[in-house]
DNA sequence: TTGAAAGCGTTACCAG
DNA sequence: CTGGTAACGCTTTCAA
């Protein structure tokens, strides 16, 4: 392997273009309106021929701007939320900001990689979370050192924060809203990880939607739907809808690998979706676009590219007031919910 | 939002402290075996109490030690290279470094993010990418500036870099082996994208193995199964090879997700999988468990993992001699495959 | 055991 | 229009 040898420096092309070494500065910033032709044309010549590139390190001992931008994906296992890094990063660069990417398992990963960031002089911070309760004190941290934060799908308490969430609420409602205009009375839900904020808004909103609609509520309907466990308890909680004395003509999952299962069971029973029985899930995850599965879609990646959006915006103008943005998660019909087979001809 | 105060700096704790800026230094670094007890526990007092952080853009200048590596993704979308992410992650942090990320959508992409690592003087870069070819020059450019570099599934020509890849070929040389071990004579394989390299090693693979066993090659096994398309074309893919005066009894898809399709498609002309036909994916993909697949697994998140550690190593010693590792593709045998209709009782 | 001073590579600010 | 020169915050000799 090549040896370091001495890297080339301003000072290099100033003394070989013999100009000052503000003259190659001004040329390197575009600062160039005011200059002479020849000048210009000359260090831009020494600047091409070594291939020479600025020591952003040392720029941004002055400028204190260092262009960059920390991830933190708190918790996060799941593609969808991964394909949100794909944007997010293509917006950063569009800015001119590179990603600073850290993975945090658990709160005291979240913390060292506040600080890494923060010793690393990042401009601003986006948190891509799960919906699970957090300690947020490091998150003062960033505050005191002012620098920008955006938390996504993280429902944080304080105010005093950007926000981008979508509504876990009020997409099952609409779900629950939906499946009822098509006749179905009996609809199920499989509830997932209890510990996150996003498993009980979904199961307000379905209580919601069943009172909004007459609909009476019942417990048996609810069932395990654990997205982080095993897919054998979605299936046992599958069966054992099916194997109720009513049994639900409809079943929202938890997320849509768990309508996967769900359907794989509901067929392994002899019965079809969606003529028998209607299947919707939660996520929208491209990758098993082959089911066309119904599904309430979780507007990561919008989130993303909003987050983006809204942490340049602060770092340019950092006293604008925070805001809170929610966004919608739309209902998407494709081909695992229909009528339910008692309105069928 | 909080205006940028004055950050509060090494100077700062010194002056408070009563001692030089090389004391505060000194306690930082750890190089505090020789000092007074009573200085060094009053300075991390000081230091704990501001929590001063100390900026390392300004130690970079001096160490030229930037503590980061920069990941190129090329061209990559699956879930299972965003995985590997993680892992990398995970490991650079271990050892204390720091990712910075790029994807890169295309060469001019590629080319932007070396520059802009090289400005930010990572110590190191990788990159994963899909096995299309691509254009190597500006990884000269890495070279010239002593920037090690590891390359991933990029079967780069030159003996110039570290690589990993992993060995597609035998992959699926011994999944036709496997299945002709269980009794099949008619195998199918759904061919990937014909630009990748992968494609071809598959394919390569499959001839070598029919021919080891003496098996004929029929041209009419072989159909479409390029997965960054249309699922319609692997369902039709799958038809074809169903109608066939004589179909095949195991099929070896292109991915995992196509071999979900395969599945899907053969039960809908009302055959059974495993029963009446096996069906063997490659990848692996965890979100896909609950298929239960038989498939050939791509290490990449080890590859990931090793990519780190080669990538460690070689900032460490940068004149160890270049490696080119080949990982395995294990065949993971699970629930889709099984022994041919006529071998049965 | 501690401190003073010389950089690291760049930008910013004035003078000329 | 161009060139000196003082920072930026830290590490690293080397001297005391």
């Amino acid at each position: 392997m090549k040896r370091p040898g001495k890297a080339i420096t301003i000072k290099d092309i100033a003394q070989e273009a013999g100009v000052s070494i503000s003259t190659v500065s001004n040329v390197l910033n575009g600062n160039s309106a005011e200059m002479r032709e020849d000048t210009l044309v000359r260090v831009q010549q020494i600047i091409a021929k070594h291939q020479y590139r600025p020591n952003r390190i040392a720029r941004s001992m002055i400028t204190r701007r260092t262009a960059t931008i920390g991830l933190v994906l708190a918790e996060i296992e799941t593609p969808l939320f991964l394909q949100s890094l794909n944007v997010i990063e293509r917006s950063a660069r569009l800015a001119g900001f590179n990603l600073l990417v850290s993975h945090a398992r658990d709160a005291k990963d979240e913390v060292q990689s506040v600080d890494l960031f923060l010793e690393k002089q990042v401009e601003g911070v986006i948190f891509l979370s799960t919906s699970e309760r957090k300690d947020d004190s490091h998150l003062e941290r960033l505050r005191e050192a002012c620098v920008p934060t955006i938390l996504v799908n993280r429902f944080g308490r304080s105010a005093h924060h950007d926000q981008v969430n979508w509504d876990n609420r009020s997409g099952v409602y609409n779900a629950v809203e939906y499946l009822r205009s098509l006749g179905h009375q009996e609809i199920a839900l499989l509830t997932g990880p209890k510990k996150r904020l996003s498993t009980q808004q979904r199961l307000e909103g379905y209580k919601q939607a069943l009172t909004a609609h007459n609909l009476p509520f019942r417990k048996e309907y609810l069932q395990n739907g654990d997205y982080t466990e095993d897919p054998d308890n979605w299936r046992t909680s599958t069966r054992i809808l099916l194997s109720l004395p009513r049994p639900p003509t409809a079943i929202i999952a938890s997320d849509d690998i768990v309508a996967a299962v769900v359907i794989e069971t509901v067929r392994e029973t002899g019965r079809y979706v969606p003529r028998d029985i209607s299947v919707i899930g939660i996520d929208d995850q491209a990758f098993l676009s082959f089911l066309s599965l119904s599904t309430i879609q979780l507007p990561i990646v919008e989130a993303g590219r909003i987050a983006v959006d809204m942490l340049l915006r602060r770092i340019a103008e950092p006293d604008i007031p925070y805001r809170q943005i929610t966004l919608d998660c739309p209902l998407i019909k494709r081909r695992t919910s229909g009528p339910p087979p008692e309105t069928q001809p």
